[in-house]
DNA sequence: ATAATAGTTTAGCAATGACTTGACTATTGA
DNA sequence: TCAATAGTCAAGTCATTGCTAAACTATTAT
């Protein structure tokens, strides 16, 4: 119930090349919002915004200490989206296995690759 | 060249709870796009607009016979992004490695994990 | 031949999203 | 104390996107 909402998020935050960019930089070590914000041609705020929606959707952390707040990938926010692929693979798997399975075996009912609604 | 475009369209293809649902279900088994619009509270239309999407990016293929089009996922097209996620994960690894290391070796530079750009 | 099925295409609308500007707060260095 | 630095917040603008409706094509069933 948490979930399917957090992966929905997820994407959509990953759905963004600047965001994408942010989190391949904080996947080398944590850094500031000013060091995040200068390899791109936008204002800070807008940056600030990318950071919000990437804390929000837990693909980053940050506390701030002073004036200066520093941002962190978050390791377990991949999580989610790593696992929806892999569960897409696994289903894929099975269903050729499945297939395979009842080619060779030329008996029983051979029919019919596509299930229906 | 092709990758950095099609990990995006990839993603943005994927940041929508409908066209989710699409691979989610036809990694189950292929499916017409009847089949495949009927669980939804929408157009015929507005599914295969969403089918175009996740077709122009790798993630389904399809094809026609009498008026029928049958699409199935492409096995390759969640390749991109898993691919991605893997070397954020790996990268982010690769650091606390060294980090570890830093930790284990009393003496040296001990200090300051953060990299500033 | 007619009608029903299956899908395609286009134009348009309403909501969302990315960005900017400008005003503002809090911390730090001179 | 004054000024620069680092970040925050709130409108407002502009483009993109998800959807619908409607008109259309092509195939299959009666």
């Amino acid at each position: 119930m948490l979930n399917l909402h957090a992966i929905d998020a997820t994407f959509r935050a990953l759905a963004e090349p600047t965001r994408r960019a942010i989190v391949e930089r904080l996947s080398l070590g944590p850094a500031s919002v000013s060091d995040l914000a200068r390899p791109f041609d936008m204002s800070l705020a807008a940056v600030v915004q990318h950071l919000q929606v990437l804390e929000e959707c837990g693909l980053i952390r940050s506390e701030k200490q002073g004036r200066v707040r520093t941002c962190r990938i978050d390791p377990a926010g991949l999580g989610g989206i790593a696992d929806w692929v892999a569960e897409r693979r696994s289903l894929m798997e099975r269903r050729f296995d499945r297939l395979a399975a009842i080619l060779a075996e030329p008996d029983e009912t051979p029919p019919d690759e596509t299930p229906q609604t």
